[in-house]
DNA sequence: CTGCGAGTATACCGACCGGTGTGGTTACCT
DNA sequence: AGGTAACCACACCGGTCGGTATACTCGCAG
């Protein structure tokens, strides 16, 4: 049963991402800034002043509002978790009758396709953690909440914690082969072993 | 049929990393101590002087073997892929009677769970290349190489590119979701989905 | 004996890193 | 009128970045 879609409880018993701070003018501008280099260009390979510049304000202001460039990057991380889980939701919740798990499933599929629009630099979450070391950086919370998330909606979308966790591993590999591995038909693929694993529900 | 793991043919056709070049004794000292320090903490956060003083040489020398820092990047992930592959292959082409795709195939999950040993990094690869940036640098022929010979690999042991397919999007999201995810009990999961992929062969 | 490749030691380069401090200008709230 | 939060401009900090230059020592092959 999909009952944590239901119209009542859009949300349901998912874990619910923090909820972003309000920002002013500035920090909106630095923070929209900050999104775009940071996953196009990686964490590290940018710097406060490229942000502070490109968003049209100075690096005091930047610190002002955020305090940290390490606070700025989970910042990103959780501004970035709410719009993909937005775009999602809206493209799976629609079709409010007649929704069968392959069905939203393979629309999750459709979303992460179109969301991506062709560009190789793979998931944002798996990125970050990739460039944040052995340490515990405020980021990672962030990154294990957004993993869990989408788990958890496999999950709920499949009603079988087993099924779940197999479309959970075939999304993000299917991640993974699409942009590091470069190989285009990964989603094609990915799509097939999605029907497999749903048809193997108990 | 598992021709590419004859014992006469050990490579096959899958495609064949290009072999390390002869290194010299510092040298070899320097491509050990980036390996470490690359992987632990990242690719950007590692800096040349840092290599060189862990491998107890100079700047100087680094640079008269690998030309820059882009170059031993590229050289960490060729050792890396040589080191994985022969890892993996000799778990894998031991019991040369009644081999099954899925006892070949759990292997592999067998020796990834070895090869990882608990450690949360990921793979250096999809590590890499998240740091790498939208440019083209070096190491991606090396990442995709790497990808496409895993991707390779599950064709053969499996004797069917559809799951074979299959097999790899889980393996790519079992290492994702065993690090990044944080959840421990990802290749409990993947084992499962492995034998339900297998079990779809036509 | 000579030449050469390999390695060590150290100094240097301009650019950039994350982060701070000072001072002044708006605009809104009481 | 006074207070204050937000913002901007700019200068400054110590440290590190990737990369280069100079000069010296060692072992070895011709």
């Amino acid at each position: 049963m999909l009952t944590t879609l239901d119209s009542s409880t859009p949300e349901g018993l998912r874990p619910v991402l923090q909820p972003l701070p309000t920002l002013t003018s500035a920090g909106t501008r630095l923070l929209e800034a900050a999104g775009e280099l940071f996953y196009n260009r990686g964490v590290r390979a940018v710097g406060v002043d490229l942000i502070a510049e490109t968003a049209g304000t100075t690096k005091k202001t930047l610190y002002d509002r955020f305090g940290s460039k390490d606070a700025l990057v989970a910042l990103y991380l959780l501004d970035r978790a709410h719009q993909w889980r937005s775009f999602l939701l809206e493209r799976i919740e629609l079709p409010a009758s007649a929704r069968s798990p392959e069905h939203s499933v393979l629309a999750v599929f459709d979303a992460l396709e179109t969301w991506m629009g062709g560009q190789l630099r793979g998931c944002a979450f798996v990125n970050a953690y990739a460039e944040l070391g052995e340490g515990d950086h405020p980021a990672v919370p962030v990154i294990r909440a957004e993993k869990a998330w989408m788990r958890a909606l496999f999950d709920d979308l499949t009603g079988d914690s087993a099924v779940g966790a197999h479309v959970h591993l075939i999304y993000e590999g299917t991640l993974v082969v699409l942009t590091a591995g470069g190989d285009a038909s990964g989603m094609v693929e990915a799509r097939r072993a999605v029907r497999i694993a749903l048809a193997s529900n108990g």
